[in-house]
DNA sequence: TTTAAAATTTAGGTAAATCTAAAAATTAAA
DNA sequence: TTTAATTTTTAGATTTACCTAAATTTTAAA
């Protein structure tokens, strides 16, 4: 049996494998799960004893092959939530990660996979990241990050690989939801913040924000 | 904040009391969550604590009116879940308990309320057991216990006072579902078993059956 | 290449929720 | 009403998931 915490742990660990080739450091997991690095190492090690990491002292861990494909799961669930509460409850995709993190903890396959059938099997969820389906295959993805593009260059917002809602509530706040088109007007390059323009109205915003607004172009 | 053990305390009490006017013992509450009585003592010393329980030392508790209102909102969305399971995503009455049983703690009331709005406020779960509004009321019910009936007297089964899966599967397998039609034929004085008919059909069924058998009469 | 800083692990501890075994209180039986 | 049985509580442990502080290892700087 894997616990709630053990959950939080390969999904966190997974998020953080998306963005490097390395290995995963204690502390990158105890930043991502606001914790201490000595509780994590507390943890690896309950995971390295169940084999869902591969873990070498003081290099960082990797999942293995059934910590993946459990971590998928919960990511699966935590986004088939999310299409839930915005499709049929009519939540706004501001206010639904916090009851999905608690949500993507249910367990029950039948659940999922009538949850699945009952949503008309989403291929992204409501802040257009990727469901896996149920073998764990992502849908294919042409999107590249808005830090990304070259000064000139436009496209459309397609999905934000964050989804906590001070980031949201700050995209609305900027008139940005999926679908506003971007343009690159000015790259600085002192911090890495852009010039841009969203609808045609200029803006300027951090590198920090840009690395999580996935566009796609045209 | 209230622990989820906490809450699944709080409605065995609740469940408890519906079944009797006096104060609920250790043992009963030991029983019903299927632990040991000094766990229970441990508990009850908590929930005391936090005001959710009226406890005197061997003589039982009584859940607070905090604990009762908290107590009433667990059983909410255990039944509000069961019927989404049933109505939406098509499962049969005898799946859904060990499901409702995890998403019972899920922590959002924007997420109750606006489930129980999708949902159309029904005022019974697939078992037929009533579903407390948002104020915590719960709808009348007419229903007797089948082990209640007279001889010779009859009705429609309206309700199940118990949603465990073999109980259900027992009932599957009796033929026996909420509109069915019993009428009693015989009362054994021994053991207090029935003799019925279920759709004209003749049967005999245990005590412990038909005091969890919900009967409306013509 | 030695030293200082940063990252990681270990040691020792806490709180929640459980357990077994023993003690104490209540209830039922003789 | 005394004794025996039953119920309940207490004492002492265990497991999970955390924490702080100290020790160790790795990395970066001088
Ligand atoms: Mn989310
Ligand atoms: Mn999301
Ligand atoms: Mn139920
Ligand atoms: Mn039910």
């Amino acid at each position: 049996m894997i616990t709630l915490a053990e959950e939080n742990y390969l999904k966190a660990i997974l998020k953080l494998s998306k963005n490097s080739e390395n290995s995963i450091s204690t502390n990158a997991i105890a930043d991502e799960l606001e914790t201490k690095a000595s509780s994590v190492t507390d943890m690896i090690k309950k995971l390295t004893d169940k084999q869902l990491v591969d873990y070498v002292p003081y290099r960082g861990v990797n999942l293995s092959k059934s910590g993946l494909n459990k971590a998928i799961e919960i990511v699966r669930k935590h986004r088939l939530w999310e299409v839930f509460l915005v499709t049929k409850l009519q939540f706004k995709w501001d206010e639904v990660h916090y009851i999905a993190e608690q949500l993507e903890h249910i367990k029950s396959q039948k659940l999922v996979d009538a949850l699945d059938t009952y949503l008309g099997y989403p291929q992204h969820d409501p802040h257009g990241e990727p469901i896996p389906n149920k073998d764990g295959q992502f849908p294919k993805s042409f999107s590249k990050r808005l830090s990304e593009l070259e000064k000139g260059s436009s496209g459309q917002v397609v999905g934000v690989s964050q989804d906590n809602q001070s980031f949201l509530q700050y995209l609305n706040s900027l008139k940005i939801t999926l679908g506003t088109s971007i343009r690159v007007i000015q790259k600085i390059d002192f911090d890495n913040s852009l010039e841009i323009t969203i609808n045609n109205e200029s803006a300027h915003i951090s590198n920090d924000v840009a690395r999580n607004l996935l566009i796609k172009q045209k």
